[in-house]
Order: C-alpha cells, then structure tokens, then sequence
DNA sequence: ACCTGAACACCGTTCAAGT
DNA sequence: ACCTGAACACCGTTCAAGT
C-alpha cells in the first residue's frame, strides 16, 4: 500500500508522537517516530523538514500542551506560576531540552508566550534595556530547575573520605523532596531580588521626576 | 602495523581529544576523537568504556584545565569567581553539557570540587539540610547562563507584529554584551538573595541562643 | 598489552518508483 | 499528494586475529 486512501500522517501527528515518546523516556528521532507510527522513516520526509522541523513541531506542541492559566494582575504571580509550569515541563522532557536551548526559533505560539511575559514585565515598571536580560535570567532557572528535577537521586557518589560532602548526602532530603526544595528556594530568592530591582527602579525614578520638577 | 612499541593513546590523551574537539565546535564522539587520533574507533576500547566513560574523562578533565584560583577568605567571593568560571566553561562547551547534567560521577576531582564547595557554604554559616540544594541552584545558574553565552545571537524571529517584544529585540544589546549584562543581573540577584538568607538565619540562631540563656 | 578489520545494529537523509 | 524501498554516509560497540 504505497499510498492511502486519506493520509495517515501529518506535522501534528508526528510532533504529538515525538513528545509521547520523549515524555516516555524513549528516543525520539526519526526512525524511533517512524516505528512508532508503524510507517517508514522516509514517510515522514513528505511532512516536515528532518529532525529540526519535528523539534520545532515539539517546542511549539509543548506550549500549547502546558496551557496554564496565567494571573496577569501581577507580574510575580505570573513568573511563579510560569516557572512552575515550565519547570514541569523541561523536567520531563529531560532529553529534549538541549534540542531547544540555543537554537532560533519563529513559531508564533513560542514568539507569543515570550511577548506576553514581555509586555508583562515592562507594564510593571521594568528597565526597557533589563527585560530581555531577565527573561534569560528567568529561562535559565526554569531549565535548571528541570533538568534538577528530572537528575537521578544520587548525582555524586564519593569513593573517598569527604569533609563536608557525604555528612551532608547522608543527612539531606532526597529526591523529589530535596528538588522540591531547591526549587523554592530558588524561586524566593529570585522573587525577592527581582522585587528589590524594580522598588529601587522605581525610586531611581521618582526621584528623576521631583528633580525634573523642581526646576 | 598492530601494536606500536610504546602505546600511542592512553584515557587522557582520548579525554584532550575529546575536550579539543568539543571546544573547536565539532563532533567529539567515539568515530570523530578516533579519526582526530588517526586510530581505528575500536581501539579506543582498550582504554575507555565507551561513549560513556569518554564523557566521564572529559568531565573530570574539564576541572582541572580551569584551575581557578578560588579565594577562600569570603563565601561570597567564591560563589562568583566560581561562578564565572563555570560560566566560561559550559559556554565553551555547549554540547557538551547535556552528556553532564543528571548524570552520576564518582571521578575524585569533580567529587572535591563540590566537597570543596560544601565545607565554604557549611562554614559560613548556611543551614546544613540547605546546602545540597544552594549547590544546585548554583549549579542551574552556571549552566543555564553558559548556555545563554553560546546561544546565538537572535534567540528569537518575530514574523508578526509584537506588543514588546520585537520593539525590545531592536532596542538591547545584541551578543556578548547582552549575555554579559543578563550573567551580571543573575549574579547580583543570586548573592544578594543568598546574603539576606544567611543574614536571616543566624538572627534565627542568636534569638535561639538568647532564649535558651534566658532560661 | 594494544591496534586492526570485519561485523552488527543503529542513526538521519535523499531519491527514484509506485499509486 | 504521499508512502515505499533501496541506498548512502554516518553512529557506537563487540570480538576474533595479529604482534
């Protein structure tokens, strides 16, 4: 059967099948999307541009599969809530991640979601000239925060007599737990420092204003 | 010629190869570092196990060829001297990162380094069921901000109309300058935090202290 | 002990052939 | 328009053969 009747494969189906797979923990390449499709590797050539264009297909899916409801009346309620989200999302898609981070992208669901963080970051009175600097800021907790998350339980396993190091393994929460907890404490350390910026922002500014008035 | 009367590769000389090529931007797997050696892919085997242990060797090796002088005197100091060079590193070695995230290491040198790390955070006064987890947000941090430094130039291609963001693309600093300011912001945010967390807790402690000589 | 050569099971990608 | 089958140039890994 060279070809079907209606098509059997198209950039939704085969972006949708990648991230089940990947959410699964398997490979996600072409072939491994082919077999699971039960469809040849070559197929699905007809429908996207090799392994970038399913990547990009996924990045896009991803957004749209973590349609979290986000409360726009502040800006630090709004960045907790994304970077929860998005941590959830990097962290089980752990083998996906270096495929997103530093590459180009224009799909518009990805260009919207950073536009509206943008445009939430400079109502609340942000440096025009800071913004894109703590969106990366924000992108990089989020990432690490992730792949923490999704890290094995035992990241270091000394063979030799530590000073500190063991003591503190053995006597440490673990996994979820101990992620659990770095994520929170990261989190309240960037929302109170972020907060210090814009009050003293803010001040900077006032201040600008009194002086223009005196005059 | 099968055998050569002294041995022509050894783990570190397949770690460098590995580390060269990754820093040159090329392909640094079992083929290419066997290739760049002019040696066959399987003889490699008589001195590695394998892609996995490749990896191990250049993790290790990475330490040492950035031996900062890390000042001891102040915690602080050492969190952001540390920090940048880490910093240097994983955006020297972009690719190179996933391969070390969330994976086990039990190499002596990577172990002191965190042990080194942990005696600092744990003598200067950072409570002890926290510091496993201060590590990994530094951890997030330095990775998160290399990959930031290696990321291309324009991250993001708006093909339709922005409400800020295409507006801000235009206006910030492009490239290492804006990589530069992102990494300061993140930096300051991260110490202050951190200062302030240190500073709450041994107020926390005195009180203690206080109380109990009060009864 | 250490490098080779052949073999195996994988990749991603191209393209003519079939309907 | 869309799937196939064969082909190509890659991977990482194993293992008997050679010295």
């Amino acid at each position: 059967m060279p070809r079907p009747s209606s098509p059997i494969l198209s950039p939704e189906i085969i972006g949708e099948a990648g991230l089940a797979l990947s959410r699964a923990g398997e490979p996600f390449g072409v072939n491994a999307i082919a077999r699971h499709l039960g469809v040849r590797p070559s197929s699905l050539y007809n429908h996207v541009g090799g392994m970038d264009g399913i990547v990009e297909l996924m990045r896009a899916r991803l957004l749209v599969a973590y349609p979290v409801e986000l409360p726009r009346e502040r800006w630090d309620d709004y960045v907790v809530t994304m970077l929860r989200a998005q941590r959830e999302m990097y962290a089980e898609h752990p083998r996906l991640v270096p495929l997103l981070v530093g590459t180009t992208t224009s799909s518009p669901p990805v260009i919207d979601a950073y536009d509206d963080l943008a445009t939430i970051l400079a109502t609340a009175g942000f440096p025009e000239g800071e913004i894109l600097s703590i969106i990366a800021v924000l992108d990089a907790f989020a990432i690490g925060f992730g792949l923490d998350l999704a890290a094995p339980d035992d990241i270091w396993q000394p063979q030799e007599e530590t000073r500190t190091l063991g003591r503190l393994l053995e006597s440490s929460e673990r996994g979820r737990a101990r992620a659990d907890l770095t994520f929170e404490i990261g989190i309240s350390v960037l929302i109170d420092a972020f907060r210090m910026r814009l009050a003293a922002t803010k001040k900077k500014g006032a201040q600008a204003s009194a002086a223009a008035v005196d005059r």
